[in-house]
DNA sequence: CCCTGCTATGTCACTTCTGAAATAAACTAT
DNA sequence: ATAGTTTATTTCAGAAGTGACATAGCAGGG
């Protein structure tokens, strides 16, 4: 089984879903540590139900299609506790920038230094972002791991230690760059 | 151009190195932010070849075929350069273990603290290693940004401060789990 | 009334990536 | 001797992922 599926299957653990709901979601709270486009998703989501793991209630769509709200089965769910506890495979993080910086000395110092420098931006605003969206979780009382949304919290904290380590990195890059 | 393309201008920026020397570079230094396996760094090497980026010197090869050192073009060089300078496109990190966090209360509590106790050490052992080669590098000079091997000392730096980061989000679970 | 944007699903061509196997010389340890 | 590992390149089938397009109802602003 792909990670897709199992992405699907963590995405429908806490209530059904319409595959737009799964694309939306895939933006912001899972989609911190996690992405897929919808002309992945859709298909998908037709193989799961064909393998029993989810299936679906129908209503009309405002499109040509109609609306499918998916929910996992008791197969599904199955499947989903014993993929959780089981150690993830690692799969090695890309990242284009940590890439170019491997290559720096290759490049004008000037212009790499300003590359960092916007790239801190870019990290800065989103950490404000995510330390937000981290202050109402707590006071809605994400940060309880009793709480059902306890998971999405601890991804969110994820997001943001992993933007203050970038923001960090670049802007010691940027004093180091310092002629 | 794919970036596996500027991943193999990069890797040879500093000097010719023969693909499987690459294949090597793509686990360690590069490989903390980049991988490709063997079946995609040779056959786009004979693209970059036959588009005049890179070119090579052939020397006889242990096995039934020849040995061939490849070496950046001015083209190539420029071409690398080029895209240095350029913001980065943000491509989503991807990690399973935050994914199958976002789903936890859907797995049994003390099963998912063994599994952030045990990815936990993982980091740690991890950390360990990297500090160890950072503090090896910056014995040899390479955390001076004169230095042509300051490039590959800065990722190493970000290695180490992605493991610390992962390191203390696991601990951080295994406490928040404590029932 | 028209245009834009949102909801909602589905499909296609294409690129990228993974995993495995084939080949064979040279070196290392038993 | 011989067994196993390392060096080194090549190829292939298949899986995973990207980007763009098609369809169409409904809401809101100008």
């Amino acid at each position: 089984m792909s990670t897709l599926r199992y992405a699907l299957l963590a995405a429908l653990h806490a209530g059904p879903l319409t595959g737009y709901e799964i694309v939306q979601r895939m933006r912001r709270p899972i989609g911190y540590y996690w992405t897929a486009q919808q002309s992945q998703i859709y298909p998908e989501l037709a193989r799961m139900t064909a393998d029993g793991l989810i299936d679906h209630d129908v209503a009309a769509g405002p499109g040509p299609h109609d609306r499918k709200i998916h929910r996992l089965t008791a197969a599904g769910r199955a499947e989903l506790a014993q993929w959780l506890v089981q150690p993830p495979q690692r799969r090695p993080p890309k990242d284009e920038l940590v890439l170019k910086t491997y290559a720096l000395a290759a490049a004008d110092r000037e212009a790499m230094r300003a590359l960092y420098r916007a790239e801190a931006q870019k990290h800065r605003r989103r950490l404000d972002d995510y330390l937000a969206q981290q202050a109402q979780a707590e006071a809605q009382g994400h940060d309880d791991p009793a709480n059902p949304k306890f998971g999405a919290y601890a991804t969110l904290r994820m997001g943001v230690a992993a933007e203050r380590t970038m923001l960090d990195w670049c802007e010691w890059l940027v004093l180091r760059l310092e002629r």
